[in-house]
DNA sequence: GGTAAGATTTCGGTGTGCCGAAACTCAAGA
DNA sequence: TCTTGAGTTTCGGCACACCGAAATCTTACC
């Protein structure tokens, strides 16, 4: 009886479904949704199915699996907790932003919205978390830079980072080992031949970063914002 | 796959089992357990079996249920945990001191343990809870004046509140707006006839409190002091 | 010492989320 | 159009903590 009240399975898939559309428009299948979860396949078809049954997504047979509002809405909801508690780390316990992904990860779940919402005001209601996510607001309005990433920025353009994806701690030690973080201008210098790596320029330094960092951060070219959201109520 | 590691049922009957003991010595029953848990006493009769193939506890058949030092080790554990959590609660977070035991119950089993050292060092290492329950120290030691329930002091005798059992927050907040705290100076004035209610003076004011008070406050006649604990070791 | 009442354990069974293997679907290329 | 293999779902099964009912043990009292 204990999992009958643990909503964190679900919370755990709506999440990642969300995420996986956040910054591109390919809905996510149920392999893709499997490995982000560390799950089989067959697992994953399974709670599919309990997450249509339940009315938070919808999922056609053999194809991509979509949030309905619900779903999107208690998305929201459980990023804004994960970007809140990742940032509140930052802040008030001086964790490095490489160490507050697996924190985030359990706390985003056992939390009450009390507290939660308490560590909110507290850190004066932020609206992007350590490693560029904007956090949801608390009627679940979202707002992000607009941006691209930057494997695909065309060769010269110019832009600030807005994003650098926590997937890997190891890229984000290394990242901030070379100075280039949030809000740091780069220049894309161009492509080494033969699919090689992205020469950038940071500040006065030139990088040549590999494909899992090309695809890690995004800049912004411009200063546009967007913004969307469901209003979270019956969440 | 999931509860394989999930430790915190097992957490949950050590730090049951341990609390039972800490104010008085009768060993705990698994009816008693049960009830405590909210749970069928089969249910907790197959716990225990658990926890003593696990090494933590030591069950007779039809006897009483004990831990065992690695048991003890856990237990501490758990309290330090659960009690910083409320007094963090109610000192960062302004919770009332009858708001935070559910929030706690959560949270034990979830910050790391990096997190919880670090709201320890900000709370300064406290020794006691809200409740004047004794926060055990990192290294397992316990700390906590030597005391009695009220309804078992003699009459006439004087003391000060160490301890107010934090179960039922209803009490908890009847006392308070009785003025009935922690430190505050107990009268016991007397028993009133057939069973009745128990007269105290608590500064100026007389109180007659029910059984339910009676058995939740504890005195401190004397300031002598108990040290206690099992090294935290290989918990 | 026997016995009945109460406490405790055993037993069969449940729901949940998970897994691997087998069966199935679908779309791309021949 | 047919084939094929990658992707997906179905199926039988598992571990876990739990439950109620039935069986068993203990203890207190006669």
């Amino acid at each position: 009886m204990r999992a009958a009240r643990d909503q964190s399975v679900v919370e755990d898939y709506v999440k990642v479904i969300y995420a996986h559309t956040e910054w591109q428009p390919e809905p996510i299948t149920t392999s893709v949704l499997a490995a982000r979860l560390g799950l089989a396949a067959s697992s994953v078809t399974e709670m599919v199915k309990k997450l249509g049954n339940a009315g938070l997504a919808i999922h056609v047979p053999y194809g991509a699996v979509e949030l309905t509002p619900e779903g999107v809405r208690l998305a929201l909801r459980m990023l804004r907790r994960h970007r809140l508690i990742e940032t509140w780390l930052v802040e008030v316990f001086s964790y490095g932003w490489d160490e507050v992904h697996d924190e985030a990860e359990v706390l985003e779940h056992t939390l009450s919205d009390r507290l939660l919402e308490a560590i909110a005001e507290q850190l004066g209601e932020p609206s992007r978390d350590p490693h560029g996510d904007p956090i949801p607001a608390a009627d679940g309005r979202v707002s992000r830079a607009e941006a691209v990433v930057l494997r695909d920025a065309p060769e010269g353009s110019v832009g600030r980072i807005v994003r650098i994806s926590d997937r890997d701690p190891t890229l984000l030690r290394y990242l901030r080992a070379e100075a280039i973080a949030l809000d740091v201008e780069l220049t894309v210098l161009g492509r080494r031949p033969f699919g090689g790596a992205l020469a950038v320029r940071a500040g006065a330094v030139e990088h040549d970063l590999g494909d899992e960092a090309a695809t890690s951060i995004w800049i912004s070219i411009g200063e546009s914002t967007v913004t969307s959201g469901v209003p979270l109520e019956s969440s």
